[in-house]
DNA sequence: ATGCGTATTGCGAATCGTTCGCAATTAACC
DNA sequence: GGTTAATTGCGAACGATTCGCAATACGCAT
């Protein structure tokens, strides 16, 4: 079967080493349901990795494109994610807390509406909405 | 003729008075081509307003609705913007880093669509966008 | 398996943006 | 003009992130 990715030859690709520390963030990421910051990512790690090098896996991870980096609306510390292969956005609801990712569509209309109207090529597109969820609005969606 | 926004009676309707600081930290925020961090409006107040104290006023303009808050992309400090009535969105470039503003509907879009298809009612749309503006993708629009 | 050389780690100190505590000041109302 | 509570300015405190550097571990060749 086919990992999603492949750590140690995505390292490689660009001239890094597979270390455990590494190894153990990115199993973290992967396992984590949403967003985590680096404390919690270096919290959740087997083996406690230091907070400073769960930072510089994270930063390296978004270097060459594996993870993703977002500062999510009132937060004001960073979070990572897998980084998924299409564009896509949160939404967090204020009522409840919960961040959801959405994919689909719409980040891709966007792109190309910026494109059309305004010659914008866009190179990333960070979309964070806060609101109430289905969920929290309406309570017989529970 | 009536100016966009009384601060003070938008001050005395939250009860809270109007000082010369807020009053030049409002100058600033208007008279500003786009986002300013804390510091630059600090910088730009005529008579030198304390840093603590431009938060103060740029956190409490914001919490009264006449200010916004937003923190673009991969910059670390936050921005602050007189509150347009509408939604609207940045775009970096990252090119010449330039932020731009873009009103129309396509956040109001953004809104539909997740009303529509995921039941979110969105209080508030961040959308950032960095990539290339026109300017600099095609020299030739200079 | 073993050793080498370099990338990486861990630690603590440094940095940056932002907030806090508190004495001195000042706006709003009489 | 006087009273009083809100606000300012300052410097210290804070949390997130980064940096410097000695110790360590990976990847490669042997």
């Amino acid at each position: 079967m086919k990992e999603s990715i492949d750590l140690k030859s995505q390292l490689r690709q660009h001239g890094h080493k597979l270390t455990t520390q590494r190894a153990e963030v990115w199993e973290v990421l992967k396992g984590a349901p949403g967003h985590l910051t680096a404390e919690q990512v270096a919290a959740d790690t087997a083996s406690g990795v230091n907070l400073a090098s769960v930072y510089r896996a994270l930063g390296l991870f978004t270097d060459i494109g594996i993870a993703r980096e977002s500062r999510l609306g009132n937060d004001d510390a960073a979070r990572w994610e897998v980084a998924h292969p299409d564009d896509e956005f949160h939404i967090v609801c204020r009522s409840c807390g919960r961040v959801e990712h959405h994919g689909g569509d719409l980040v891709q209309q966007i792109r190309t509406h910026l494109s059309n109207s305004h010659g914008f090529e866009a190179a990333t597109v960070e979309l964070a909405v806060s609101g109430e969820c289905s969920r929290c609005s309406d309570p017989s969606a529970a």
